[in-house]
Formats: C-alpha cells, structure tokens, sequence
DNA sequence: TGACAATACTTGCCTAGGCAATTAGTATCG
DNA sequence: CGATACTAATTGCCTAGGCAAGTATTGTCA
C-alpha cells in the first residue's frame, strides 16, 4: 500500500480535504435555511439531534463526537436550556456528570429538524444509488477511525 | 431514483452528514497540531494554500470557494498582511477588486503546510487504494454540485 | 445615456468558539 | 488508606466569525 498524495502532484484545492470543507458548509448552510423560522443555529440543532436520537447523553459525550471544546459546549447548553429545549439534571451513578435530556419542546424539534435534514441529504445525494451512499459512508468512516 | 434516507429511519448521528463533520475536524485538528510551530490558524493556512496553488487570487474567490462570510475575510487578510504573509494589489481592470499575492514569506510557508498536509491525508487515508480516494473525492464533489 | 441592480470589499456590532485555569468528583495503585 | 492522576463541567479572557449597513465601482437595459 503505497501513500495516496505526494508532495510533488498533490494540490489542496483538489484534494480530498477542500471536498470535505466545502460539502459541510454547503450542507450546513442548505439546513440553516430550512431551519431559519426556527430560530436555532447549526451548533444547536446538531446537539438536539444527538441527544434525540440517543447518540449522546452528556456534555462529554457531545464534547468527544463533536469534537468541540468543552467550554464552547457548557454555553451552548446554557443557551438550550434558557430556550427550554433541554434540562440538565445531575447523574446519580457519577455526580461529576450532568445528565441532559431534552424537554418536551425540545422533543416537539426534534421531528421539524429530522425532516429538514432528510429533505436537504435526499437533494443534495440526488443521483446516488443507495450502494454509492453506503460507500460513502463507509469511506468517511474509515477516515475518521485513521486518526 | 428513489430517495436515499427516509424521516423513519433516519439516524442523524449515522448518516452522511454527521461523518462527513467528524472528518473534517479530525483533519483539521491533524493538521493544527501539525502546523503548531508554525503559529497560523486553520482558517489562515487554507487561505495560504488556495492562493499558492491558483485556485483563488481575490478575496471574493476565497469566499466564494470556502463559503465564508466577507467581512470575516477581510480581517483574516489583514491579519495575514500583518504577518508578512500576503499582499494587497490594486487590479487593474476592475478596481474594485483587489487582488491578492503570497509574498515571499508566504511562498516559504506554502510547501512546509503542503508536507503537513501530504502527511496527514496520507495517515488518514491508509488502507484506501488510489481508486477508492478518487471515488470518495468524486462523491462529495457530486453531493457539492447537488447544492 | 441614466437609473437601478449587482459586485467587491470594508466596518461596526454582537455572538460564539478556543484556551487555560479552577472546582468537584472518581479511579488507580503503592 | 492516601497520594496522585484523571475526568466532567464550569468560568474568564481573548480572538474570530456572522450579519447588516455603507462605499466604491461596474454591469444592465429601457
């Protein structure tokens, strides 16, 4: 298994990092849009979704999928739960942790926010079989357990 | 060509979206660590390197390329003035822009951030045949132009 | 040509993220 | 058990990005 790139022919704007950077933003700011009567910016739908769907139940967690810092995190869920969208309550087994969950407006978003992803992921992987997104898949992840 | 996800099944922290975050800052953060002597920030050596490879010369190009907001740009251009990095021309044919040039600081940086980058990738696309790297470029360029 | 729209920045203002230090609680190991 | 290391969350401080408004310049088209 020889390197991919090399120094001599590998182009940055070409390569698959500017790919990466430039589909997020487009996705990002495809859902903002949808999103924008909601009043909710990207950083926090993405953490109504995580908590939803059972992906995370902390900060740390959040923190470590995210790949967020946890000062940033800690403000942003006070912002969530002033909005009444989550309650932190603390964690019997480890009281170092505060357990989050999410109200029930919060769970009201939750389908709202699904809804405007599955719409912007089924335009934007328009023409893609269902194989070549699985692939897709696959390949970012196999990326991401590299590092 | 039916849809890809449905709002059933969906799980936004399994889907497209969430790896294609994870990826990006997992090679971001590869790279910050190491660039870290270098003192530049992420959003700085991108600039450097869509300049110094011709894939951007003004500060709406890089906008429009990294989908970043103006007023952003033009202070992390002054920022990278300051340093010595980059220089501001008038151009000629439409005065309104201004164009941009690495000086000669900045055309030193350029290959020591493209070894940084050949490296990281790389790592992170081990165990990928050259076929694969292609295929992933080639998807998210699809799902771009989807937008 | 002349009004109006569009483009390329730039600036002010506000919000949000990164980093480092701090506090509290848990785990490890001699 | 007790010292030490680690983890979770929080706070203060600074930097950087988003948005909206403003200026200068160019493009469009009746």
């Amino acid at each position: 298994m020889q390197p991919i790139y090399d120094i001599e022919t590998f182009r940055p704007s070409q390569g698959v990092g500017a790919f990466i950077g430039r589909a997020r933003r487009t996705i990002v700011e495809a859902i903002d849009r949808k999103l924008a009567p909601l009043d909710i910016s990207h950083a926090q739908w993405i953490v109504v979704m995580l908590l939803g769907d059972g992906a995370a139940a902390t900060a740390a967690e959040l923190c470590k999928i995210l790949i967020y810092d946890p000062g940033a995190m800690t403000r942003l869920l006070d912002r969530l739960e002033k909005k009444g969208v989550l309650r932190r309550m603390r964690a019997k087994g480890d009281r170092r942790t505060v357990r989050l969950e999410l109200t029930a407006d919060g769970r009201r978003l939750y389908p709202r926010i699904l809804e405007a992803l599955v719409e912007v992921f089924n335009r934007l992987l328009h023409g893609f079989s269902k194989r070549e997104v699985r692939q897709l898949e696959d390949l970012l992840k196999r990326m991401v357990a590299n590092a």
